[in-house]
DNA sequence: TTTATCCGTAAGCTATAGCTTACGGATAGT
DNA sequence: ACTATCCGTAAGCTATAGCTTACGGATAAA
């Protein structure tokens, strides 16, 4: 997230990058890598090195889902302010025992 | 998330939750009180139970958080594709070697 | 061709997010 | 009063996200 607050600011190096975060240059490296395959920046040679700018495809995909989620809650609270007699039944007796196992 | 989304088809009781996830009830309350704590769900005592539901508020609130993050990064590229001289420099020679330690 | 710079990737380590089990308190029914 | 249900919290365990160090390949400058 840091990172890509950074590159939000204008494309840059990964070593100019690195230089202005807490952490090492391959730790940026490999957050930069999974940024890249989530389609979120991209990427181009320039001499030795690689610069990284953000991808606006990518970034309206993820709005969009986000968008589709506010919509959803928002409206799931609608819904729930009708009275809607919620009449739950007690149930027959289940403690706390699991049912699905997770090794 | 994955507890967000199913309150966000309604409000629920505790065990309601954990029984349609594939987690134990206390993993769900301890869930629940992180969201609570962001303000981002409700709960009220009904008998015995608890039920929990999405906040509009705090909802609002994250999604106009995000709302200025796509802002910021999408003007930030508009600004980079103004041609730019990107003239950096080589700078004197700085390899990995860290600068700030972390025990 | 040698040396400095910039990068990606792999291996190894560590802090911790997120789970489970265990317990006790509160309400409702009998 | 006793018992079943529903819940929150604490303690302990484990998988893993995210870091560092170490290395080698590519470009540019000399």
């Amino acid at each position: 997230m840091a990172i890509f607050q950074k590159l939000a600011t204008g494309p840059m190096a990964v070593h100019e990058l690195a230089g202005t975060l807490p952490v090492s240059r391959p730790a940026v490296s490999q957050h930069l890598r999974v940024l890249k395959d989530a389609g979120l920046v991209s990427d181009s040679k320039r001499g030795t090195r690689r610069v990284y700018r953000v991808n606006p495809a990518g970034i309206a995909l993820l709005r969009a889902h986000f968008d589709r989620f506010w919509a959803q809650a928002l409206n799931a609270f609608e819904v729930s302010v009708e009275p809607h007699t919620t009449d739950t039944k007690r149930e027959k007796y289940v403690t706390d025992r699991r049912r699905s196992s997770r090794k």
